[in-house]
DNA sequence: TCAGATTGCTAGATAAACTAGCAATACCTC
DNA sequence: GAGGTATTGCTAGTTTATCTAGCAATCTGA
């Protein structure tokens, strides 16, 4: 995930390394996702769009068709499909959006929060439990980093 | 992606806030990653094994049809169509096993390999210039703690 | 040596994405 | 305001990618 560079000095070394592991942790993320649709009885575009309407419920901003097509990048016509599963299984619901006649919101059940996190909720831990071993100036530089590199990596959303 | 809990002290705010951050870096892999099949031509499994292909290589270590199916977690069946994809669009050959007669050892063209690093060139090398921002120090605990987390998140692999 | 696993494949069924086009609503310019 | 233009979420029909089941060939271990 960065050849055609070879690493000369020490610090380009360490910068590789870094590079390796965000990269294994990211491909672990993708898997722990994926291992969802199985425990979930779910796919993987449908779990994507839970884990959107958790992350922006924690964030207190409303979710709409259209920021879940934009997301996971799937057409409109998709997301109505994968809106009507979610629907059906009574992970979400519908709302009129309250000043945007054409919009809805889309919001989750209780049902869904509590499958989220019993599916997740070991694994949540055991994260955190990895995260206390570090002190806070540790934490800091670790929090700063991947921000930049989020940065770097896509400007949007 | 860790409520359920709240941080009470300083120090479980700075895990949370690096927790969110992963999930951040991890969304934008994410989607640099489902960008690529717009940019390439290609489904998200289909990047996936190439992804997989390229960072194989660089080990040294060859890969089967089977590994993929392990990897993107879909069946062997699903593993073949997805091969004769890649075969058709000249990314990748399928060579014989050298010592299992029932395998077979999937090998990168240097087609793919070029096709590969002209769309993630750019973001490699925006990657690598934040790295190199952090001094060595900052690296070794930042890839320490990416390596713990990847073996709390998922053992396998 | 031979019973049981494993590998990669085919065939057919199912699921989930796509494109095109719709009515309803919002926005912008006169 | 009134008109045209954009945007939203939906339906319909098509295409693509997955799945399950089962196959022959090969490997492994008792």
């Amino acid at each position: 995930m960065s050849e055609r560079w070879l690493p000369q000095t020490e610090h380009e070394h360490a910068v590789m390394r870094v590079l390796t592991s965000i990269r294994a942790v990211s491909d672990a993320m993708e898997r722990m996702h994926s291992g969802m649709k199985g425990d979930m009885d779910m796919n993987a575009s449908d779990v994507a769009a839970l884990r959107l309407l958790i992350i922006r419920e924690r964030q207190a901003r409303s979710v709409s068709p259209r920021d879940i097509a934009r997301h996971l990048r799937i057409s409109t016509a998709s997301t109505t499909k994968l809106l009507d599963r979610l629907v059906d299984s009574g992970h979400v619901e519908r709302r009129p959006h309250p000043s945007d006649g054409r919009g809805r919101v889309v919001v989750l059940t209780e049902d869904a929060r509590n499958a989220f996190f019993r599916v997740f909720g070991e694994r949540l831990r055991a994260m955190r439990t990895v995260a206390l071993e570090y002190d806070e100036t540790e934490l800091a530089v670790i929090a700063r980093f991947l921000d930049d590199l989020c940065g770097a990596m896509d400007p949007e959303d």
